[in-house]
DNA sequence: GCCGGGTGTACGTTATCACGTACACCCGGC
DNA sequence: GCCGGGTGTACGTGATAACGTACACCCGGC
């Protein structure tokens, strides 16, 4: 699988904006109205020939209906990874066991894991992933069994096929409290990477 | 003349800069070091003192081991929100069927769904959700039977419990070749809206 | 107290971004 | 031929981004 390139890669959204212009019908006097960038200016950037602030290049986005992260998103390729079933990374273990189904790129997005927790457990416990930073969010589905959720001093009682969203960075741990084992899908999104 | 506000969004990428750098533990001189980048101008950048070149915004992300578009995505905050497993939004039928786990609510970072394929059956028919906006990036998990996976031109068979990432906004489908029923459960993060 | 070694920030200079104006060019009408 | 009205680009100026240096600050050692 192609590994995330590292290196200080020259960004020329150019020829991109060129394209989206054109396909847009627009002149670049259209642009220029519509994003509030002189036509020179969109000219120079088009051709590469100056590196924009991201002020301009974020009102250039805006003009073609683009946010800046969607604009610079499309010359950056893509990346296909998979993590076979086998090869996952494995954790816990006891009464609360865990697996990454994410590979561990750095700027992966979103951590994919699925907790089995033995009646009576509860994760947080020592040997568990760290907490999250601050700015995460988690998202998580009940895939079997009953559990309950406490967050930020509330609980909240979820059942199979429950799904719930909450800030990852508050205080927050998953308990069974029932005689059934229970599984867990849990989404944590904006992964922060210590080094 | 009058200027459109139509993209008067300030990018303020400095708070999020500074979040990161401190989250990995670097100073501002690691980090210049790291990036190619002046520690001085690092430093007014987190201040939002200065509205950086892509160049420089691109470097500093690749500090960061990110992409600038990773690094452009904007957050917002949220609470907790419980979806009961009867209360899902679902779509879809016949031979692909699909739910929606996750809330509506804007600033959703990851959208979860799960998706029911028969024998034969293929995602990105009719009735299905509208293909992703550009910037962003998928994980599926095979919940069980297989599955291909069919983006850009290349075909990846994947097994129960494989897991894959990739830009959601590649041409993409799955198809179930089998003769078993496929479930899939599908995260789409970075869902970002127009204006 | 006095130091190094670390942090982040203010200063002054250079490079360049971004603007408005003005230009060269290509077409359809007349 | 000569025009407008349209395109995209070169020019010169003011603004500012980016740099290197130097500063003020906080700590642990001695």
């Amino acid at each position: 699988m192609a590994v995330l390139e590292n290196s200080e890669r020259v960004i020329h959204i150019g020829p991109r904006v060129r394209a989206l212009r054109e396909a847009m019908d627009l002149s670049l006097r259209d642009l220029a109205e519509r994003s509030g960038v002189s036509a020179p200016m969109l000219s120079q950037v088009e051709r590469g020939e100056t590196s924009p602030t991201l002020q301009i290049a974020s009102r250039i986005a805006h003009g073609l209906d683009l946010r800046l992260s969607q604009l610079l998103r499309l010359d950056e390729g893509g990346v296909v990874s998979v993590v076979r079933a086998q090869d996952r990374r494995r954790g816990g273990g006891g009464k609360h066991a865990f697996e990454i189904l994410t590979p561990p790129l750095p700027g992966q997005r979103a951590e994919l894991s699925r907790h089995v927790l033995a009646p009576g457990a509860r994760t947080g416990e020592q040997g568990d992933p760290p907490m999250h930073e601050a700015g995460a969010r988690e998202v998580a589905l009940v895939e079997r069994g009953s559990l309950v959720l406490a967050i930020d001093g509330e609980r909240h009682t979820l059942s199979e096929g429950d799904c719930v969203t909450f800030d990852a960075d508050l205080e927050h741990h998953f308990e069974n409290p029932t005689r059934e084992e229970a599984v867990l899908l849990a989404i944590v999104s904006a992964g922060l990477r210590r080094s």
